[in-house]
DNA sequence: GTCTATAGTTGGATAGAC
DNA sequence: GTCTATCCAACTATAGAC
């Protein structure tokens, strides 16, 4: 299947990381060799090397590639009614959020799998580290979007809270991933809500505009 | 360093076992081949195909070998003192399970691999499932030892809310082994303490035998 | 019944062709 | 500058020796 078009090395590296992504989705990380890689791009074995230092480049930009993308997907998906109280906002947020995850299983599996392989190999912590700090940053903007959405006040540091936030939906995919239990681990997910609506202080009353 | 000592089958499945578990707290599961468990146990290559019919088989029994460590350690560590409230019970049993968790670094990374490469793996998805139940199991134990201990009664299934605390330990331990802050996972679940002590009726008020 | 020697497969990397 | 052909290391598995 191979088409032997010669191509700039920025475009191949962009379209090798596709194709990286896609095996490793499907397959795992330990499946993503670059053989396959290559095989999956429809190009020969040694073009993987001239786009890539070695193998752990290659992961390096795979796995910049899916967070992002990931990060993209949740934040794209938050969306705050106006004039709900925080309490609703958030179980709303958490509920579209639920879904983004839900929909892209193998992708979930493989952010896991990057982080083990990131802390074994020496060198690649920071890719690691980078996934928390994307991650992070997505679940404080969430608590401070309902928060300025619903005029609730936090009571501790929205730092704080995002790391409560993302141990328990990364728990709670994981949990997923390996009993598929998709209406336990929305239930989960639903009581991170109710225990956060008590870590705010409620908004003063607004005028209630209703329909 | 090769000890040409015959063995019968059971002792040698046992050894193996115990080395393959040095090489994957060490250097995780993508290192721990059938070539380097041989080493590591100072036996010939061949050797471990005949314990192990195959390489799949040798991760079950070292899967299962871990799990089972883990959560016998885990429990070993559960100790509550008596005529303290269920708030204390918690701070004070969970803030034990984490020194556990903080004293096995290779351990608990390893369990995240294992549970990746179940999933990934046709035929060992039972060896993820079989972790969670385990681990399940333990977290209702403490959970009933909280509740009996202190005569406090939860308000939801304890099943229920196991499954809540299963989850965030795991979120935060991850988080942990990616950046190695142990104050900082201990805050998050002293949360989750605070968290399930509001699941709760309090005691009816015993006799205070105070010092 | 237990272990050794060897075969066969897969994968990362490179020298050099175009 | 881009890609091909080839090398070498590491791994799983097995046939057969003791």
């Amino acid at each position: 299947m191979r088409v032997t078009t010669r191509l700039p090395v920025a475009e191949r590296r962009a379209q090798l990381v596709a194709a990286a992504l896609d095996v490793a989705v499907a397959e795992g990380i330990a499946a993503t060799t670059i053989r396959r890689v290559a095989e999956q791009a429809g190009v020969a074995l040694g073009v993987v090397h001239y786009c890539f230092e070695d193998k752990d480049e290659l992961f390096v930009a795979l796995a910049t590639q899916i967070v992002d993308d990931l990060a993209a997907a949740a934040s794209g998906a938050l969306e705050f009614d106006e004039d709900a109280d925080l309490a609703t906002a958030l179980q709303c947020a958490i509920n579209g959020l639920w879904d983004t995850i839900e929909a892209a299983r193998g992708e979930q599996l493989l952010t896991y799998e990057i982080t083990t392989h990131a802390l074994r190999t020496p060198g690649l912590q920071h890719v690691a580290t980078r996934q928390y700090e994307v991650s992070h940053a997505a679940a404080e903007a969430l608590l401070e979007l309902a928060s300025s959405t619903t005029g609730a006040a936090w009571m501790r540091p929205v730092s704080e809270l995002a790391g409560e936030v993302l141990a328990i939906i990364d728990g709670v995919t994981l949990r997923w991933l390996v009993d598929g239990d998709g209406a336990a681990a929305r239930e989960r997910l639903s009581s991170l809500a109710s225990y956060l609506n008590t870590q705010a202080k409620p908004a003063r009353r607004r005028r209630k505009v209703s329909a």
